[in-house]
Order: structure tokens, then sequence, then C-alpha cells
DNA sequence: TCAACCTTGACATAGCTTTGATAAGGTCAG
DNA sequence: CTGACCTTATCAAAGCTATGTCAAGGTTGA
């Protein structure tokens, strides 16, 4: 254990700094996103990185109306590959639009991805109008 | 306008077979998740590929633990590259996890990207233990 | 030592999401 | 033409998000 001399805010300080509210540091904490150090006795300091971070999410989720929740997820999305991938070959098949899909890509996809759902439906032939 | 015939389901029908509720059916596709088709009165229908995307979207959200906002919130990332672009290059600077930071990719970024925010903050030194 | 901080945990509220249910009114098939 | 099905719109309840606030108890520094 060694002692330092570093550049940190408390809470508070970070808090008045960043336009958060010291209960808002902790959640977006507990979410994931900014976990600032700890002192020896468990306080929390936040350094010029992390309120770097904290001013530049306060950003982010302004100009592009997200909340904490959506860039938690992407957080996720980006440290899970496996679900990222499972996502993005299920979006990879959006039939709705055909144009967007590259039938090389979603089969290599398929392939190296082994998802096959066998389709249990009973379709039933139906007569009608299509726009 | 023609006319023909397509195997498709309609809304309940396609609920049985996919395990959704015809409700569900209809708010997955206010999500923007799974569009069907319709028939010249208006009528959804469901033709294979749809079935098909819904029974892997349900396997999708059990598997991951993942509800519809967040499979509709990839949706929109995949959509909106700027919005993809501005919440990468967040994550990409986590300054908790130096090791996965890879400076030349996140200068790289910055490069291309222009955001720089002067940090307005009046730290303040403190002395403390590191553990 | 004591005021002014910090910590975790809990309770509370406003608002949005997810789902079901229900109503008023078209469409389809026998 | 009539029952079964579809459509949209709306009300409602359960659940989660985002915040505030308060309580009980440790830390810091003059």
């Amino acid at each position: 254990m060694q002692t330092a001399v570093v550049d940190a805010l408390t809470i508070n300080e970070a808090a008045e700094t960043t336009g958060w509210s010291a209960r808002m540091l902790r959640y977006i904490e507990s979410v994931g996103l900014v976990e600032p150090g700890r002192s020896g006795s468990g306080y929390r300091l936040y350094g010029p990185a992390e309120l770097q971070r904290l001013s530049t999410l306060r950003m982010l989720l302004e100009e592009h109306g997200l909340d904490l929740a959506e860039v938690g997820f992407a957080l996720r999305l980006e440290r899970d590959p496996q679900l990222r991938d499972a996502i993005d070959l299920w979006l990879a098949a959006e039939p709705s639009r055909p144009e967007d899909v590259n039938a090389a890509d979603w089969l290599r996809f398929e392939q190296e991805k082994h998802q096959q759902l066998l389709l249990a439906a009973k379709p039933h032939t139906t007569t009608m109008e299509i726009a």
C-alpha cells in the first residue's frame, strides 16, 4: 500500500463540475459507465479522465436523445461479443428491407453461427389482393 | 394492383405458431422489428420469413435476457451510423480499462470525429492513500 | 473533538415500457 | 347475412428507469 498526492475530486465536487447530481454519479457508476477510483477508505475519486467522460456523456445523451440505459446497453454489447453477434445476426436477416441484405454476408453469418430453426408453422393458403 | 395466392398467416394464426400474442405482434411491428406485409384490406400477412424471424426473436430474447426495447435500440444503432459512431467513440475512451483502449484507434477516431471538449473543472489537490 | 464530508441502503415518485383487455367498426367465407 | 376474424384506439396494471431524500455510520482535517 502506497501513499500519493493525486489530482482528484470527491463525489460532490465532481457533481458540481459535471452538472450531474451526486446521486446520479453513483447511479452512473452502478450502470457501469464511468467508474471512479477509490481512496483507501472507500471515497470515490474522480480524476480528469472521469470528469471528461461525465461531461461528454451528458452531451452524448442530450445530442442524441438517449438515456443511460441505452448507453449502458451499448456498453454491454461491446463487452459481450457473443451477444453482439447474436443480435447482429438476427438484424442481418431483416426480411422487410431486402435491399439492405447482402445474401453472401448472410450466408457467411449463417455458417459461422450455427443458428438454424426448423419452422414448425402450419401455413394455410389464403387468396388475397396484394397492393 | 395484382392478385396472387400467397402462403401467409393472419395475425392470430401467426401468434399461435410463434408463441407471441397478437397484441405483441402488433407491438413488435410498432417497434420496427418484424413488419409483416398487408393484404389489400389491411390485414397483416405473416409469411415464412416473418414467422422465422418471430421465432428466432423469441429465442434471442430468452437466451440473452434481452427485452424488445434493447433489440429495438440495436436496430436503431444499425440504422443510424452517426449515433453508433458517437456512442462507440464515447465507449472507446473508457478510462477504467486502459488495457482495452488502443491509443492509435482512439486517435484515429478523434481525428475523423472532431469531438473535443475543453474540460472546465477546477481540480483540487488532495492527499489520500491509494490501495 | 467536531463539523463537514463520504459510504451504503432504503423508500418514494414521476414517467415510460410492456402487455392484456375492451370497444367500435371493417372483411371474409359459408 | 352472419359469425369469426381483422383493424385502430384507448384504458389499465405491472415493472423498470431516473432522481431525490433520508438514515446510520465511517473519515478527514482544523
